[in-house]
DNA sequence: TAAATTATTTAGATTAGTCTAAAACTTAAG
DNA sequence: CTTAAGTTTTAGACTAATCTAAATAATTTA
C-alpha cells in the first residue's frame, strides 16, 4: 500500500518516462511543484521499497512493481474522468482536479465496478487510453497536427496538453474529439497552421504550439 | 479547508453529539482508534480554528461552522454510499469503507452533480437521512424494535449499527429495509424478540441488542 | 582540461499527526 | 472530606513530507 504522495510520484515518473529514457530530479520537482531536495528524499524512499531504480545524480526508472502501480493510478484517473464527463456531465476542462483526488481511492473492486458500470471505456474524455484491469494499454497511432502536410486530413483523437485554458480554447474553435480537420496551409515564418473543421468553409489558424498538442488519426 | 483528519474528527464529534450533550476525549479516542493524548492535541487545533467549543477536562461541542462542515461530510458519505449500492450494485454491508475515503473528496460541484445524477435521494442504503446541499436533514420518527409491544407492527427503516457482520446477519434473516415485521413475543428473561417478516409464517428470534439496533416506522 | 554553470544531494529544520509516560484534574467511594 | 480510581492534559519524542542553505557532482564552455 502506498501513500497518496508516493502514488503521485510514481504516476509522474511513469508519464515523464514516455518522453525520455530516464527521469531527472528537476523534472519531477517541476511537475510536482516541489523542490529538488524533496524529490531526492522521496526517490530514496521509493528506491528502498523497490518501486524505482534510482542512481543518484543519474535519474530514475520504474521497476515492474512500480510501473504496475503507476498504471493503476492512471487507470483510476482516466476512468473517473470518463465518469465525470459521461455520467455527471462535466466538461472536459473541468475534470482534472477532481480526478486527481479520486484516483487515490484504493478499492480495486470499486474501480472494476465503475469500469463495468460505464461499459469498459477505452479512452478518456481527452482521448487518452484507459488501461484495463490487468494494466494493458491500447497503443494508438496518434500524431500531432504539426506533422501533417498541406491538404492532409485527420480526425482529432487526443491532446498532449490538459490545461483548462487549452481545452477551452479548443472547444471554442470546435476542435473537439471526433471532428475531422484538413490542413489548408502551413505558414513558413512561424509554422502556424491554417485548417478547416468538419468540411466547414471557415478557416481557422492555430499556432505551432497548439498544432503540436492536438493529436489526430488518419 | 480542512484536512482529511480534521474532517474525521468533526464528523465523529457530530455523530457522538446526537446521543449526548457534549463529547469526551476518551469517547473520541475510542471511535477514532487513537489515543486520548492525540485527541487532546487535535481538539486544541480545532478549537483555535473555531470549529469546536472546547473546555479542557469538560468535553467539546461543535460551533455552527464546525457543524456545517460535519454535516457536509455526512452528506458526502451517504450520497456515495447510495451511489455505490444503487449504481455500482454493491451490497449494503460492503460500502462503508469506500465511502469513508470518498467522503473527503472536496469538490462541492462534484457532490451536487452526484446528488442530481441520482435524483436527490433522501435516505442512504442503511436508512440514514442524506442532508441536502444546504445542510438540512429530514428528521424521521424511527424507533427500535425493542420499543414495540407484542402484536405491534412496523416497517424496517434504518439501523443503528453499521458493521458488515450485523448487516449480513440482517440480510440472512430477511430483515431488510422496507420489510414489514410484527412482534409475536418478547421473552421475559432476556428480552429477546420473536417476530415475523412480511406476513410470513416463519418466526425468527433476535436478541435484545439486535432489537435495539433495528429501527422501524409504524 | 580547467573554470564556470547547472543539477543533485546532504544537513538541519519545520509541520501535521501520532505516540508513551508522567502530571494534573475530576469523580466516586468510603 | 479525604483517598482512590479514572480521565484528561502536558511533555517530549517519532514519522512522513516538506523546506532552505550549503556542499558536492556533472556538464558545458572557453
Amino acid at each position: 500500500m502506498q501513500t497518496f504522495t508516493e502514488e503521485n510520484y510514481l504516476k509522474t515518473i511513469y508519464k515523464l518516462s514516455e518522453d525520455a529514457e530516464s527521469v531527472t530530479t528537476n523534472q519531477l520537482a517541476a511537475v510536482l511543484h516541489t523542490k529538488a531536495a524533496s524529490v531526492t528524499d522521496m526517490l530514496k524512499k521509493l528506491s528502498e521499497k523497490k518501486l524505482i531504480d534510482y542512481i543518484p545524480y543519474y535519474g530514475v526508472t520504474l521497476t515492474e512493481t512500480g510501473k504496475r502501480i503507476a498504471v493503476d493510478v492512471v487507470r483510476r484517473h482516466r476512468l473517473w474522468e470518463y465518469f465525470l464527463v459521461e455520467k455527471l456531465n462535466f466538461k472536459w476542462d473541468e475534470v482534472h482536479e477532481m480526478a486527481e483526488e479520486l484516483e487515490h481511492i484504493s478499492s480495486v473492486e470499486l474501480v472494476d465496478r465503475l469500469d463495468q458500470f460505464m461499459g469498459h471505456p477505452a479512452y478518456d474524455p481527452h482521448g487518452d487510453p484507459i488501461p484495463d484491469k490487468h494494466g494493458r494499454i491500447k497503443q494508438h497511432e496518434f500524431k500531432p497536427i504539426s506533422q501533417l502536410s498541406v491538404d492532409e486530413c485527420g480526425v482529432i483523437s487526443g491532446v498532449r496538453e490538459h490545461s483548462p485554458a487549452f481545452l477551452q480554447y479548443l472547444e471554442k474553435l470546435n476542435l473537439m474529439l471526433g471532428n475531422q480537420i484538413r490542413v489548408i496551409e502551413v505558414l513558413v515564418y512561424d509554422q502556424s497552421v491554417v485548417l478547416t473543421v468538419n468540411q466547414s468553409e471557415n478557416k481557422i489558424s492555430i499556432s505551432k504550439e497548439a498544432a503540436k498538442n492536438i493529436l489526430v488519426t488518419s
